[in-house]
DNA sequence: TGACACAGGCATACCGGTTGGTATCTAATG
DNA sequence: CATTAGATACCAACCGGTATGCCTGTGTCA
């Protein structure tokens, strides 16, 4: 059995991170409330301050240890494992409205939430959060490369502005439905992306 | 003369809702602070709390009388106004990059940034956020859908989803080029918003 | 035209509540 | 026994908001 024994603080610490994702989520770093966290994990301040120094790097814990690994299970690796990313990354932007659920697109995209937020104000949330959507991009553009160099990407598209652009309408299309709080809205205009991606392909 | 004397009480609350303004958009609604907005405006509470009864109805006033005309000069009245609305519209994206600024564009569109933060926690703010964002669609629709009475526009394309995609795509843009803080991103991803307005066209 | 009363515009001082953060202590674990 | 996880109590700073009072522009009436 190589098994690790599961630490208790470990589970706390887990438990601190979900649960500031939660409220980073609802309220925005800033609006989150620490007595908020702590009232929902029913900590208290003593468990927060001994697993982190801060309320930033909490956040910046929580974009490395919770965000990250998101879209890392949804979009990133999917396409890196994919023998065919085109048609992988039209499956993708199909069904991430079933994934997010309601709820999670009136909430809006995490990533997008802090990027808009913070990236102005602080350069170490905006060098985190950057560095994951530089992967978005860059998983989207080799997937188009990939479908370039098999004739199913028309071979005068631009993959790495079109992978900026499409990473651009996602978050856009998030946002948007963000604030009309309809996930109608969200299903719409992923659509429209969808339609958007098949028109840089090839006839078949 | 009709002229109507300038009042020097509106100067005041019109140099509290400018500065207002920046303060919101460098900081978010929430991190706005009243303090910073008297200290750049030189008056006091005293000023504020006379013309405006709350900070929430400051921000709503920062809306109503900032925000929706900035967005009515800059694309609204062109494209009302115009005979050739698609050239128009894919003018203005041609344009609005210069019309921000670099420091505007990574300050991000004040409308997406207030629109992120305080849709879900605000009814009120999102009512205000929303009428401006349905105008913009509206706007934009009503252009695709005169350009396809002039066989400009294909007839296959859907007229209101585009236009929601556009807008969403626009929005995306400012938002990513915002963490990027990188000015021609947000060139080189408008660009691609110009392409694909114009893949909508009808070829010459 | 001049004196006066009033009201609007703004300044000052202050308030309770909340914020993130810390110092200190206890208890469990190895 | 030593170390560490976590609890408790406390703090200064800041928040939005209010009560009060001064000053000045203006309409009114003699």
């Amino acid at each position: 059995m190589t098994r690790t024994k599961i630490k208790p603080q470990d589970l706390t610490r887990e438990k601190l991170l979900s649960l500031a994702f939660c409220e980073i989520h609802r309220q925005g770093f800033q609006g989150a409330s620490i007595a908020h966290i702590l009232e929902s994990t029913k900590l208290t301040k003593g468990a927060l301050y001994h697993h982190f120094p801060t309320k930033h790097a909490l956040g910046l814990a929580v974009i490395d240890e919770i965000i990250a690994p998101q879209l890392e299970t949804l979009v990133f690796e999917p396409l890196r494992d994919s023998a065919a990313p085109i048609s992988t990354l039209l499956e993708i932007i199909t069904g991430v409205a079933a994934f997010m659920g309601d709820e999670g697109i009136m909430l809006g995209c995490p990533l997008n939430n802090l990027m808009q937020e913070m990236s102005p104000l602080d350069e170490q949330f905006r060098h985190h959060l950057n560095t994951i959507l530089e992967t978005w991009q860059q998983s989207i553009s080799t997937a188009l490369a990939h479908g370039q160099a098999h004739s199913i990407i028309r071979p005068e598209v631009d993959c790495h502005a079109a992978a900026l652009f499409i990473v651009s309408a996602w978050e856009g299309c998030s946002s948007i439905a963000k604030n009309k709080q309809s996930p109608d809205s969200f299903k719409m205009c992923m659509k429209q992306l969808h339609d958007y991606v098949q028109s840089m392909m090839n006839k078949i």
